[in-house]
DNA sequence: ATCCATTGGTCTGTTTCCAGACTTTTAACG
DNA sequence: CGTTAAAAGTCTGGAAACAGACCAATGGAT
């Protein structure tokens, strides 16, 4: 009812409660599996400083993931905050949950977005000089996905993509692609890993590395965009 | 020294201080020209729940841009926060200076931040069937710009831009141009309008919207590509 | 078996930020 | 020339977040 805001540079300079927002946060880390299963976060007093935040806030977070069990936390050297979570066996959630819990318009605001800063990260990435390094670090990650168990299929998946931004060098659209993916991530997560799919993809990936180590950056848009379409349109195909 | 984080997702939770970030974020609005010379902020009440925060810390902000002679603040009925800030005449300021305030890794992220999502939002733009009124949008806004007065030409300049990612529907992605923009302004208030530039600036912003309309993603990719690789070029000249 | 570095757990005082009620000023309007 | 609506200005109590010091547990190293 209220006139949305006009202004789009006035937008909110604080995401609201900083507790959430950090549960917020670590949660979307452990689903990505930035984190992942076994592994533990890093120290609280380490972890505060990163996330600009107090241990004592930070606390009660990892607090709330620890009784939601995601986290087992055990104290003394050597202890932590270990990652209990398992990324559900795919198709096990409900989409549709999902979807209500975000939002129609705000879904198709994340498919935007992700089409846009991915799109555009593959091109800059295209256009620049890769060292030997970096063209071994791309191929190496689209060999990971491809070997990739089912189970740590969608993990592997987001570092593929994200190294795309990464090797940018640009921090800004890393954390873009990162914030784009995370948006996305609980639908994912809801759809099953079906082979076809999988293999689909695979040739896709494969598209997007060799028109970047080719330094063609139009090409790289286009394997890009018909990837990002696809993950859409398996999404909206399995609301309908 | 220290380790920089290895886990890009791990990155800070708040920017830090929220009077602090409301004073920026009001001063790029006004450095952009959102907000106009003689124009007024919304209301106290109002532009506070807008930026998510108490109408105290605002006010904190609102005096200490009164203070530095940004804002005239009138009260009563038809008062308000109102803009004295007339962008400096061009090629005033201190190039180096302002480089020098963001530090050199951070311009060169800015830049090719800048050139993913601009470059991505054109693709999408591109990509989808526009309304006529969406059209006409975009070509006023062009129009706007090519009979700017130059003391008008880069806040009209601005909404030229922004107006692509506005356009495309998707408020991240909205939110991730004026961010990128915000990050170059105050470079380009620092350097001249010159003629040759402005007219070259604006056979790119045709073939831009040209491009948009015929949607034909990949040209407007390639224009838009063009053009910010030219301003990050005068850039870099007005730097060596 | 003991040591001790490293890690989580707790406590205290302070600062920042907020929500909301209330006051004052002002200029257009009747 | 008063009325009035819309705006800024003020005040208070409370919640959230922080900084930093200190305690407690744990397990590898000696």
């Amino acid at each position: 009812m209220d006139a949305p805001p006009m202004l789009p540079l006035l937008r909110p300079v604080r995401s609201g409660n900083a507790f959430e927002e950090t549960v917020e946060r670590l949660l979307q880390a452990i689903k990505l599996g930035v984190v992942a299963h076994g592994e533990k976060l890093p120290p609280e007093r380490e972890l505060a400083a990163q996330l600009g935040i107090s241990r004592v806030t930070l606390r009660e977070a990892i607090r709330a993931l620890q009784d939601a069990s995601f986290l087992d936390v055990r104290r003394g050297r050597y202890g932590g905050a270990f990652v209990v979570y398992e990324p559900p066996s795919p198709g096990t959630g409900d989409l549709r949950r999902a979807v209500k819990a975000m939002g129609q318009g705000d879904l198709e605001d994340a498919l935007t977005f992700r089409m846009a800063v991915e799109c555009g990260a593959a091109e800059v990435l295209a256009s620049a000089e890769l060292t030997p390094a970096q063209r071994g670090t791309l191929t190496r990650r689209l060999a990971d996905v491809n070997e990739a168990a089912p189970s740590e299929y969608r993990r592997l998946d987001t570092a593929f993509h994200l190294s795309i931004a990464e090797l940018t060098g640009s921090s800004l659209l890393t954390a873009a692609c990162a914030d784009a993916r995370l948006r996305v991530t609980d639908l994912l997560n809801a759809i099953p890993v079906l082979l076809p799919n999988i293999e689909h993809a695979s040739v896709q990936h494969a598209a997007i590395v060799d028109a970047i180590l080719a330094r063609d950056p139009e090409a790289a848009r286009r394997a890009v965009a018909e990837h990002l379409e696809g993950t859409a349109a398996l999404l909206r195909g399995f609301l309908s």
